[in-house]
DNA sequence: GTAGCCACTGCTCAGATGAGCACAAAATCC
DNA sequence: GGATTTTGTGCTCATCTGAGCAGTGGCTAC
């Protein structure tokens, strides 16, 4: 804008009628006399010297900024980036994103899909502010993880989904892990864990969280023994993703450990169309990232210190 | 906005392309994979419920919004709002408008304007600034009042505009008041002051001040007779654009005092095809109103406080 | 003077866009 | 259960819009 003042207010005159009024160009053009030309230009010297203004603000507690980000910067299908204070505590956290993670769920979840739930803390949240889903069926991806005082198991939670959407819940009732490959084996062939597996191949959305495996970001990692976290830091994992272990790359890792877990496989995972976890904490950025890059991920509901700390990273 | 997170994210990822990176509806659906009229819902949806959001910023400390509103309420040529501090001196305030004006004119003359120039105190501070003109010839308009110990006179100030532009100067030395009509008429008479005034149906911009018919707030009230104050409050007179008597609603007032000076009348002036005027003072709202509604003034350079009282005496 | 440069204007034409419409799915009512 | 309303979707067509282009006038360098 370097002719005058005249040109300022009539320019801002002209963007006024054009953003704000929502006039066509032709329009304002014969109002003011001028070609349709000189109006366009105006209007585009309005917008690169700042005398309009843009903005995308944010809007019902979601950061769409940092949401847009994150779903462009890792392909993603859906993510919702919650407006957190930073230092909300882990049990508010959990609410808030429970909470956004229901409202999702309640908005992507058709009257065709099978919803595949692995229990993490966050999920039983989302789980209380659950509305009523169209009647999708529930499939228990995990078996219950032994966690003396602990909320909800496993078939808690599918169980309360499943009232939730009216829907059939397949649940097991099963321990996670177990001392040894061959009782796992043994227990994946009872007719009742089989059956709820079966499912796993029409499962379509599901839900879970993340873990950093390391002490207190993971309730796998602190249910573990002594030499299971040792031997599986030397493998390199990273991260959890419900029972699913990835490499600070995002590679899954092979180990002894899931051998004797009765829960869903990376490639059982792989085959459901989205993923959604729902980590918090911004201790966690290293394990996000694994599983943001790991491509078994399709969604992710989180909140804004966490998502910056994971695009900051790069 | 009332589906869900997934679609604010997505609405978000959608405004973000389409007005920050310029990029088209079609090509945007494309990406998405939706139609383009489900784009330009969800982007009429955003603009709508606030999640985009645009605003037309002041710039170069000029309040564009009051500016245009003047405009468009008075049906002005041209409007300039000053963003002047609320408790700006006078002086100060001078100085801010008289650079504003300076620029507006500088604008807004071209080659084939002639300049028509009544004295005030805000033309004088114009003056000052003024940047070099196009060859622009310059008109006095008001004879030269007696101001014991003010600054530039009516003669001085043509003289340097006409120094600017490096146009003619029309000029004359007279007194702005004289005793009586006879004088008057003989003043007008002499061949330099009918050089000048034959000149005024040439003028095609002029630029004067705006007086409230009140103690220190023309001054050409505070130079008057007790007995003229008096008598041309009785006749109504709210307002005098240099010397041009108005009534509150913007009539002109025929005076006796006018037939005494030496100066433009209102005729002369409503045939100036641009009048501007550069008013200052919140307390001149009513004068400001008067002149603007008397159809003599084409243009305005005022600042934020004063130009708010205008617009809300309604 | 005049040739060249630059800024600015309005034009053409193809592609983008909005208003209104028709249709289908979903929700609601009887 | 079926009728009716509501909601959401994509279409057509007329209009709007942007990219690129050519003409104009002012300016400078010789």
């Amino acid at each position: 804008m370097h002719t005058g003042p005249a040109q300022v207010v009539l320019t801002a005159s002209i963007a006024r009628r054009y953003y704000l009024e929502g006039r066509s160009k032709v329009d304002i053009a014969d109002e003011f006399g001028l070609s349709r030309f000189k109006v366009a230009r105006l209007l585009e010297a309005a917008l690169e010297s700042g005398l309009v203004h843009i903005e995308i603000r944010s809007e019902g507690g979601i950061d769409v900024d940092l949401s847009t980000r994150l779903q462009d910067r890792f392909g993603l299908q859906h993510s919702v980036v919650v407006e957190a204070p930073d230092d909300d505590d882990d049990e508010s956290l959990r609410g808030h994103l429970g909470r956004a993670a229901a409202h999702l769920l309640a908005e992507i979840l058709t009257p065709d899909d099978v919803l595949g739930i692995a229990w993490a803390r966050a999920v039983s949240a989302m789980v209380r502010a659950l509305p009523p889903l169209p009647g999708t069926p529930v499939v228990q991806l995990s078996g219950v993880l032994s966690f003396p005082g602990g909320p909800d198991t496993s078939v808690d939670v599918v169980r309360d989904v499943a009232g939730r959407s009216g829907g059939i819940a397949h649940v097991f009732y099963a321990p996670l892990t177990v001392p040894d490959a061959a009782t796992a084996r043994a227990l994946r062939q009872q007719p009742e864990v089989a059956r709820a597996f079966s499912q796993l191949p029409f499962v379509t959305k599901a839900v879970g969280g993340v873990g950093l495996w390391d002490a207190g970001l993971s309730t796998l990692y602190d249910t573990s023994s002594d030499h299971d976290r040792r031997t599986l830091r030397e493998l390199g994992v990273c991260a959890d993703i419900s029972g699913v272990f990835l490499s600070a790359a995002g590679e899954p890792v092979p180990t002894e450990l899931a051998d004797r877990m009765i829960s869903i496989s990376a490639e059982e995972m792989r085959a459901i169309p989205e993923v959604v976890v729902v980590p918090y904490g911004i201790r966690k950025a290293r394990a996000v990232r694994a599983a943001l890059r790991s491509g078994l991920v399709g969604g992710i509901v989180t909140h804004a210190a966490l998502a910056q700390a994971v695009l900051e990273m790069k």
